[in-house]
DNA sequence: TATTGTTATACTCTATAACTATA
DNA sequence: TATAGTTATAGAGTATAACAATA
């Protein structure tokens, strides 16, 4: 496994602080507005990559609060869902989580009636993980939600560089 | 400014731990390495995003601990090289980084002789920001590093298919 | 002996409030 | 009144060590 976690959230949407930019001086002298040079690390692959995964995460963040989770929380769940009876560690391994850091998120899932944690049927020392029904329905909506805001976050791609997109982005990172 | 700090380094690279991978036993029963269904996820551009900007970062972290940079230190150097005079509320704009979280790196920095803070000539409350002799060797050499890894981290994409992957990521996330 | 899930805990990163000095 | 830099501190994310139960 890559040193790529999944899991963290990065960063909660802000409450809208006091930037330097102007806004209700449009043409004040604002050493804050004054343009930056910033060509060289719009150059780098890593700066573009990131600056778009959190664009991307920022929507994500907005549009998921109303189900109450975080991207990893739905990482868990879409995993759970699609993977009926994975463990604890296999969600680990699929996500880069730490083993004691998904425990607080799997107790707050099962808390929430949203998974269950049955008894592994050969390895009594793990547990099968499953969506509750309710936990189905929030995962379906989650899912449909997050499907969608695809094309609204690159709304400025076709579908065809979209998917260019994310094929090339796998290249860089799949083995 | 958009929600998207270029700021943390996301992660250190971890010291290898134990994972659940079948290394050792090829053929053993190894439920840590059992096939999970993850293609859902790996339709998603966040994910995707996210994903290739942890690899990036990975070997980017790598490559720059010899010169004892985290990614937000080569990009506030590289933003001085490029900028110089610049201001900490012009990086903190720039790279959204919260002003009291910038401190101390800049204070780091400052310490290490790599950057000299002066008299704003027309702000007195504000400081303009160099690189030093050594600064400047440190960043040249580190903007070196910066952009071989690129070739590198992209190796399985062609110099076009990496400035298209670019492009995109671009329109993604600017205004 | 090795692994699963877990607790405790430390460290890093990010966020908010409030202060000073200057504008 | 607003802004630049700063301090202090709270909160979230990530890391390691070690444990009981089971393989």
């Amino acid at each position: 496994m890559s040193d790529a976690s999944v899991a963290n959230t990065l960063r909660r949407p802000r409450a809208a602080r006091k930037t330097s930019s102007a806004a209700a001086q449009p043409m004040a002298v604002d050493p804050g507005s004054v343009s930056i040079d910033t060509t060289y690390l719009e150059s780098l692959l890593g700066y573009n990559a990131r600056r778009a995964a959190l664009a991307v995460i920022g929507v994500f963040l907005q549009r998921m609060a109303p189900y109450g989770l975080r991207p990893v929380d739905f990482s868990v769940l879409t995993l759970i869902a699609h993977n009926p009876g994975i463990t604890s560690r296999q969600i680990c391994a699929a996500l880069d989580i730490l083993p004691p850091n998904l425990v607080g998120m799997i107790k707050a899932l099962d808390k929430r009636g949203l998974i269950e944690r049955r008894t592994h049927p050969t390895d009594r020392r793990a547990q099968g993980l499953h969506l509750s029904p309710e936990g189905k329905k929030l995962q379906k909506s989650a899912q449909g939600t997050a499907t969608k805001l695809e094309s609204d976050v690159a709304s400025r791609l076709s579908a065809d560089e979209l998917d260019t997109l994310k094929s090339l982005l796998r290249r860089v990172y799949l083995p």
